[in-house]
DNA sequence: TGCCAGGCCGGGT
DNA sequence: ACCCGGCATGGC
């Protein structure tokens, strides 16, 4: 895949805290809108935790609009920022400097994180060795015959961290080829025949 | 035009 | 323990 597309550029954030909430705001929806709900925070001056600690649901609602979910996503952010700073007074370093087993966990207990996006946090904020599995990677390994289609997340992870090599841009590379393949040549209700990504796999 | 997007939660069975 | 609807904007 690597030598077909080359390097993915992926998550082109450029701070850890964007990228921390673009991975909430991009759950179940397209990049792009993504994208403009983050132009609006920047250009309202609150995209920092301090920044955004201050904003009340609705406000920050009206601002992450584009991105749609704008109220479950905004509820979902505000509880990861109460979060962060009862727990780590409000800092990603603090947060970042736990240990990733533990740190993983953590993530999962607040409420609107769940493994995708905590394993996003982690290695594309992050830097910890995590690997991402999301819809793509499990519809294209799964019609592909290399994993069941019952799956569940935390499987499909095991299988790909027990199958590559313990490498943070190799994770990181790997998810990115997943998506953007994906992107092409793996939608839902559109099966291709004859599947161009067998000579990937 | 309908289909799709880098999920997750909560309620009903 | 599953299954399924809800959440919502924007691009093609």
């Amino acid at each position: 895949m690597f030598d077909a597309l080359g390097p993915q550029r992926w998550w082109p954030g450029e701070t850890p805290f964007e990228v921390v909430i673009g991975a909430i705001l991009t759950q179940n929806t397209n990049w792009s809108n993504v994208e403009k709900a983050i132009r609006n925070l920047k250009a309202a001056g609150r995209l920092s935790p301090e920044g955004i600690h201050e904003l009340n649901v609705t406000e920050l609602a009206q601002l992450i609009r584009p991105s749609g979910f704008f109220n479950v996503k905004a509820r979902r952010v505000k509880t990861f920022i109460n979060w962060l700073f009862s727990r780590y007074e409000g800092s990603l370093s603090k947060m970042f400097a736990q240990d990733l087993a533990i740190l993983r966990d953590d993530l999962l207990s607040v409420k609107g994180i769940g493994p995708e996006t905590a394993d996003s946090i982690l290695l594309y904020a992050g830097n910890f060795p995590t690997f991402v599995v999301d819809a793509y990677t499990h519809r294209i390994f799964s019609r592909h015959g290399f994993i069941p289609e019952e799956s569940t997340y935390d499987e499909m992870k095991s299988f790909f961290e027990g199958n590559l090599p313990k490498d943070v841009k190799l994770y990181n590379e790997y998810h990115a080829l997943l998506v953007n393949i994906g992107k092409m040549f793996c939608k839902p209700k559109k099966i291709c025949e004859p599947c161009p990504l067998r000579d990937f796999l």
